[in-house]
DNA sequence: TTACACATACCGACTGGTTAGTCTGGCGCT
DNA sequence: AGCGCCAGACTAACCAGTCGGTATGTGTAA
């Protein structure tokens, strides 16, 4: 048996990322030494520096797995067979819910992209675009088809609902009186009572 | 004549507010040295420590300016003699306006709030709660009067606006199409747009 | 009007502490 | 007998804040 367990369960890698993951969310990604983050995961610098290249690598691995999960909702959300609003609504709702059942990774996600090395910065970018441009493409097509309003630019609208996503983490309390659904539900219904005709 | 001008015109604690401000934002606080900000205020540590007591200090001297501005401005647009969809309208325009022209302090203000000492921190979040109260105040006045709709409870229609606000620091760029102002007049219109009952 | 005291504004070397990342070596499996 | 997996001491760099010192101005009294 490889050491990729020992004590716990679960895969040394996966121990790791998930402790940088709460570690960075709670106090920052600067502000967390990778001394931390290794004994949080009970094993030491030499298993970290082993998996990743760096501790920049590390945040870089949270991204790609939040942008992953997302991008792969949305594209089964938009390709329903669905009329565009309901579409829309769904996949806005959708997003919302993820998103606070992911609260630290949106929070570092929000917060830490300056933190990348330009490149990886430049990566995570360019798959940010791909998500708001097909978020965009369903707003047109349904501002093409006559059922949303087409005074505000569909730019503009999917950064209106999409500020409302990122500004979650801070302000949703898990404990408050609203789920995760009933808050999507109300976000989603704002977006879709902004652009009725 | 005191030293406080030397070379330049401006006196040496506003250089030093403004050099850190930029620095700030575009590096973020931990990546950015105290030498650094001396640096490029034209000044030595000594002068620094002479006027703010720390590195988090000039921090909090950024947040407490952005705060006062925009609850003044608040304050004289809810309190101005209009119906209330219209003190709505102009203080959710007037925002937008006045963060896409300070975005430096925006983007601190939004991604550096957990760098402030505790007591800090907690003081900034006392002034940013009666923010929102006067706002969300403007919501549910409309909201009795009949003229905005009650689905959505203001508490979460303000945190949708704000979403979009805070927002503005990730997407907005001077040199697009938009100006601050048409931004401000379409995000204004989405907002009142929703609630409309 | 001169002389001395004192404050304000600033300089820059220094300190104590922290950090990301490296490296050598060893354990256990195949 | 080699290789993946990992320990932990080590290094080179950096950083916030301190402190003794200097220069300039201001008040006061002889």
């Amino acid at each position: 048996m490889p050491r990729t367990t020992d004590g716990d369960g679960t895969p040394v890698p996966q121990r790791l990322l998930a402790a940088a993951t709460r570690l960075f969310a709670e106090q920052g990604y600067d502000r967390t030494s990778v001394q931390e983050i290794v004994e949080a995961a009970g094993v030491t610098k030499g298993a970290l520096y082993h998996y990743f290249g760096s501790k920049d690598d590390l945040l870089h691995e949270v991204y790609a797995r939040v942008l992953r999960l997302q991008q792969e909702r949305l594209d089964t959300f938009a390709d329903a067979d669905e009329p565009v609003a309901k579409r829309l609504r769904d996949a806005a709702a959708d997003v919302v819910v993820t998103t606070i059942e992911n609260l630290d990774d949106a929070s570092i996600f929000f917060r830490s992209m300056h933190h990348l090395s330009p490149e990886k910065n430049k990566q995570v970018r360019a798959e940010r675009r791909r998500y708001h441009e097909r978020f965009r493409a369903l707003v047109e097509e349904g501002q093409k088809e006559g059922v949303f309003s087409t005074e505000t630019p569909a730019d503009l609208v999917v950064d209106y609902h999409f500020g409302s996503v990122h500004h979650l983490s801070t302000w949703y309390r898990p404990d408050g009186p609203l789920t995760p659904q009933q808050v999507a539900d109300h976000l989603a219904d704002l977006l879709l009572r902004a652009l009725r005709p």
